[in-house]
DNA sequence: TGGCTCCGTCGAAACGCTTCGATGCTCTCC
DNA sequence: GGAGAGCATCGAAGCGTTTCGACGGAGCCA
C-alpha cells in the first residue's frame, strides 16, 4: 500500500530518485541508494506493477498461446507450460496462459492491443500459421516453441523432428530390422500443416531410402482404440513388419495393449519405439517403452529466454534453436526375431 | 494503438462518456453510445489494460498458485490449469501461473501487494497453509481448490474426499470383499497435513468400522518402483486382502505391473480401483482401472467462478463446495476369490 | 411561470509510476 | 580564479484510464 513517494519522504529524496534507485536507469550515490532501499523495507515497498506498467510502456507479463485441440493434453504440455511460468518468474516476468480453443487470432490480437503483454510464446505452431501472419503484421514480439514454413526473422526453439526421426530409424535399422511401420497422428492433423507430424513423416520416409529398407506410414487417431485399431491394420498391410514407430502418446497405450493381445511380446517378437514423448510416458508401460524423449522443460525455458532476450535487447540476431530427443533406452527394441533364428 | 480521448474525439463527446458507454458505470442515451460504438471499431479501439488497472484499482487478472513438490505433475494439474484459464477468460479476466517451487508465502505477498492480481486461487492447499494465513491477514481476497482444517470465511472447491472413500469402500464391501488396503501417497505428506491424504485415511478407517470388515492403509512414495514395493508389503503384512484402493497415480503403473509380476490377474485375483485420479489415467491401463474420477475441470471452472463472484459481489454469502468423484467401471473389481469359490 | 428533480454529459482530478530536461555541486585544467 | 565537464539529484510532465462533482436542459407539479 505504501507508494513510491512514502518511499521517497523517507528517504529524503526526490520521487525520481526513488525511482532511479530501484531500476537503476541513472547513476546514484552509494549512500543514497542506501538511504532508498532501508526506507522500501522499513514501508515493505512493492513497485505497483500497473502503474509501472502504465508509465514505461512495458507490463512484463509475457503470454504463453496455446491452442488446444482434440490432440489434447498429455505430460508434455504440463510441462511446457510450467518450465515457462518458472523461466518468466525467474526473470522477473509474469505469465499469462491464454488457452483459446481455436487457431484464430482475434483473440490473441486483443490480448496483445490491450497493452497487458509485452511479448507472445506461441506453442503448437502450424506450418503456415495465422498466429503468426497476424503478430508479424502487427510487429508485435514474440518467439515461438515450434517453427512453421516461413520462419525468417522468428526467433523459435523446437524439436529436432528430423533428426529424431533419422536417429530413431537409424537405430532399428542398427539393430538389423528391414520392415517399419511408423504410427504418427491423425490425417487431418497431417493435412493442417502441423510441422512435428509433417516434418517426421518426410524425414521416415527419406532415412528408409537412405538405408534402403522398406516401411510405411499409418495415420492414427488419439485415442488408445484408434492406437489398437492401426495395429490391426499394419498387420494387415505389412505382415513382414518388425519395428514400429510412435508419436502418438494417446494412442500408443492402444498400440502396446494390442500387441498384447495378439500375442507378441516386447521386444522378442517385435520392437516399439515413441518419439518425441514424455519421459514418462514410456515409464507406464510394462515392459516399459524405449522412449526417444522431448526435452520438454528445456524447450519451454529456452522459448521464455529467447524472448524476453528479444524484449530487451531488440537488437541482437534472430535465434533459431532445434533440439533433438534423446534416446532413453527402456529394452522395447531390440534385433528382430529372424535374426534370432539366423543366430540358431 | 488508439486511445479514449481519440475515440471521444471521433465521437463528438468527451473522454468521461466514452468511458461510462464502455463500462456502462452511468446511463448514456442509445444515440450517443451509438456513436461511441462507432468511433471505437473504426478506430479499432481497444482500452489499454495497465491504465485502466491504474485508474479502476481491478487488473481483472487472477493468479493460480500451485506449489509443485515431489508429488509432481500428472494429468489432473494440466486439465486444473486449462479449465482454470478457460474460465477466467470466459468471466473476462486473465490467469497468471505463479509455479513456485517452495510454500513459501513470499512471492504470493509479492504478488498480491503488486497491485497485479486482484485475487488469488489457491491449489494443493494444506490443512494448516500459511499461505492461508498470510491472505487473510492481508484481507486479500482467494479462493482455495482444496480446503484446509479451518476454512472459516474462505470460498473453497473441493474434492468430497470422506463421501468418495465411503463410496468406495462400500462398493467393495457389497461386492464382498473383507480385506481391503488402502495405498495412499507418502508418509511425510500425511505429516504435513496434505488434506486429501488426511482425510481419506480417516475415512477409511472409520467406514471399515461401519461394515465392520477389515483393512489397514500404506504410505507409498510418487513412483512405479514404490508402488511395486509396497504390493509386496501388503502381500507380506495382510496375506488375506482382496482387495486394493489406490490414491497415487504415480505408483499406481508399479501396482498394476507388481500384480501382474506376482501372477495375480483382475479382477479375478484381486480387485483394484484408483481414488480421485484423472479419467485418463485408469485407461492406461490393461485391463482398465475402475476409477474414482476427479471432476478436475468442474472443479477448475467452480473455483474461479467463487474467486470472481466475490470480487464482483463481496457481500454474497461464502460458499463451500464439495464435489464427490464419480464411479467409472472399468472392470478391474468384482466379487472375491473366495466368493467363486463358493458359487461353485 | 418558477422551482424541483432527474437525466445525460462534461471537465478535471486522481491512480503510482517513469523519464526528460534542468539545476546545483564538485572537480579539473589552463 | 574562472570556464567547462560530469555527476547526483530534483521537479514536472506525461502514460490512458476511471470517477467525482458539477452543470445545463427537459419535464413535472403547484
Amino acid at each position: 500500500m505504501a507508494t513510491i513517494s512514502d518511499v521517497a519522504r523517507v528517504a529524503g529524496v526526490s520521487v525520481s530518485t526513488v525511482s532511479y534507485a530501484i531500476n537503476g536507469s541513472r547513476p546514484i550515490s552509494e549512500a543514497t541508494r542506501l538511504r532508498v532501499f532501508a526506507a522500501m523495507d522499513a514501508l515493505s515497498y512493492q513497485p505497483h506493477a500497473m502503474a509501472r506498467g502504465l508509465a514505461s510502456k512495458r507490463s512484463r507479463i509475457l503470454g504463453l498461446h496455446f491452442p488446444m485441440e482434440d490432440r489434447g493434453l498429455g505430460f508434455t504440455e504440463l510441462e511446457f507450460v510450467v518450465g515457462a511460468a518458472d523461466t518468466a518468474f525467474a526473470g522477473g516476468y509474469h505469465l499469462i496462459l491464454s488457452p483459446l480453443m481455436s487457431e484464430q487470432p482475434r483473440e490473441l490480437l486483443q490480448l496483445t492491443q490491450q497493452g497487458l503483454v509485452d511479448g507472445v510464446i506461441l506453442m503448437e505452431v502450424l506450418q503456415d500459421d495465422p498466429r503468426v501472419e497476424a503478430l508479424r503484421a502487427l510487429r508485435f514480439p514474440f518467439a515461438m516453441i515450434g517453427r512453421c514454413a516461413d520462419n525468417r526473422g522468428i526467433d523459435y526453439v523446437d524439436t529436432d523432428f528430423e533428426s529424431t526421426m533419422s536417429d530413431a530409424v537409424c537405430y532399428l535399422a542398427a539393430l538389423g530390422h528391414t520392415s517399419l511401420a511408423y504410427i504418427t497422428q491423425s490425417h487431418q492433423t497431417f493435412d493442417s500443416g502441423y510441422g512435428p507430424v509433417v516434418r517426421t513423416c518426410a524425414t521416415f520416409t527419406q532415412t528408409l531410402l537412405q538405408h534402403d529398407i522398406a516401411g510405411a506410414i499409418y495415420f492414427c487417431g488419439a485415442s488408445a482404440a484408434d492406437g489398437n485399431a492401426i495395429l490391426r491394420t499394419i498387420f494387415e498391410e505389412q505382415p513382414a513388419v518388425t519395428a514400429l514407430l510412435a508419436m502418438n502418446d494417446r494412442a500408443l497405450v492402444g498400440i502396446v495393449q494390442g500387441l498384447d493381445d495378439l500375442g507378441y511380446s516386447l521386444p522378442a517378437d517385435i520392437s516399439l519405439v515413441t518419439l518425441v514423448s514424455s519421459m514418462r510416458i514410456g515409464e507406464l508401460f510394462r515392459p516399459p517403452v524405449t522412449t526417444f524423449a522431448v526435452p520438454s522443460s528445456e524447450m519451454a525455458r529456452l522459448g521464455v529466454e529467447l524472448l524476453i532476450d528479444r524484449l530487451e535487447n531488440p537488437a541482437h540476431p534472430i535465434r533459431q534453436l532445434l533440439i533433438p530427443c534423446t534416446m532413453v533406452d527402456q529394452g522395447s527394441a531390440a534385433a528382430p526375431a529372424h535374426m534370432h533364428v539366423v543366430r540358431v
